[in-house]
DNA sequence: TCAAAAGTGTTGCGCATACACCCATGG
DNA sequence: CCATGGGTGTATGCGCAACACTTTTGA
């Protein structure tokens, strides 16, 4: 089992990802329960290899922790105060290492483990009808939960959270990042309330509608009859 | 000799700066010349204490490599290929350690400087005039180069200042921060050749001073009498 | 015919830009 | 008194916000 060589990671080095998602107006964050008595909750998170660049390794972790690939991702901030360290982990160490196949947690060198840790933190936009989320080896549950009502995460992953989430808005319309978090097609409605679930706040209708329209990157499609006893929407599907 | 303990330090991880200062119409960047045969320019940069925020860990360093304090300093991004290697260093292997007291190189555990490393970068604003850069101990000199017309640098480190720059254009507004570059008094001419500068493009006079003064973070003093033949401007002073 | 939701148009305000004009200063 | 540079005022255009109105749909 190689799931944590030191050997081939960089120590006291990780990478955080916050992923985005959006269903029912809601804006979400998947975040993986982690296998222990005591329910700790973390961000997906793992090592960068020795001779992998952050960006790979950011996409890597996401895949085995998450199962999903080929999303939008960016690094937006690190952390790195003095008090880095795993103390749910410290904790936990030998449940830890006993649920880790029988292996011993000291023997095997994951001391490293419980150090102090500088984090890059990464943040992801998916698709939500299209991710699967699997659970990573170590976990017991994968969830997502509302960004405004998250559980008490291990060490600063909330502020990790609600860091990304500034971040996230502030790049939201200069890098029409926020149709990652749409299926293919959608109505105006749609986008409206995925920038309210954003930013936690109304938009007016059709002041909306225009500001989105005069950004020149939706191309719009067929009515969708949806059956209800008024006007049918467009469709969009994002361009470019 | 304790300058690259390597116990001590986090490795594989650096923080490098890019050191911003403002004089005579031009927006500047220090860097130190390192001191080898082939002249090697370099960003001020320096590794993290396992146990040292990596904020305080910045300050430290710009201490260090250059006598600078207390001043503004901000990480902006993180520089992770896989092929960020020391190769300058790398192929004056032999040089680099006969300087460091002639101690030998790998005798001394000093090989990890040569792998690969994740920079954070960081940004600084300094008022020029009230630094005084000190030489490192490997430097050879360090001067203020235009921002414009930089030397060659090692590495990506010339990508590194050309996303700090990025990121000061971006945030000067918003954070009100291109005042550390300035005197503590000054003209509202001379925070316009400032900001030309640094966004590299003309300003009206007449709007620039309308939407500075509306900032409200200006206290006008007195005039300031140069004796020229035209109208003496006011001087100002930046509060809060 | 009506309620519900979608689409579109009009007006006003704030901000940035462009143009214009007065003021102080020393030669 | 004049050239030079500093300070200020006014008109215009654009983006955003607030309000109003029309259109489509199924019951």
């Amino acid at each position: 089992m190689k799931l944590f060589d030191e050997k081939n990671f960089i120590h006291q080095l990780s990478i955080d990802c916050v992923i985005f998602g959006y269903k029912a107006g809601e804006l979400k964050v998947l975040i993986p329960k982690i296998l222990l008595k005591k329910p700790l909750y973390s961000l997906p998170g793992g090592f960068i290899y020795v001779d992998e660049s952050i960006d790979k390794a950011a996409l890597r972790i996401l895949e085995e922790r998450t199962g999903i690939n080929d999303i939008y991702l960016e690094q937006y901030y690190v952390f790195g105060n003095e008090n880095r360290i795993n103390n749910d982990l410290l904790n936990n160490l030998e449940e830890f290492s006993q649920q880790m196949n029988q292996l011993e947690f000291e023997e095997n060198g994951l001391n490293w483990l419980t150090n102090r840790f500088v984090s890059i933190g990464y943040y992801a936009l998916v698709d939500i009808n299209k991710v699967n989320p699997k659970m990573g080896e170590m976990d017991e549950s994968v969830d997502w939960y509302n960004v405004k009502s998250l559980p008490k995460l291990i060490m600063d992953h909330n502020e990790m959270v609600e860091k990304a989430l500034e971040t996230l808005r502030r790049n939201l319309d200069e890098k029409l990042i926020g149709f990652n978090l749409l299926p293919e097609t959608f109505t105006m409605r749609e986008v409206q309330e995925l920038y309210e679930a954003i930013y936690d706040k109304p938009f007016a209708r059709n002041n909306f509608q225009k500001k989105i329209l005069d950004l020149d990157v939706l191309e719009r499609l067929e009515k969708k009859f949806t059956g209800a006893a008024n006007k049918a929407p467009y469709l969009y599907r994002f361009r470019r």
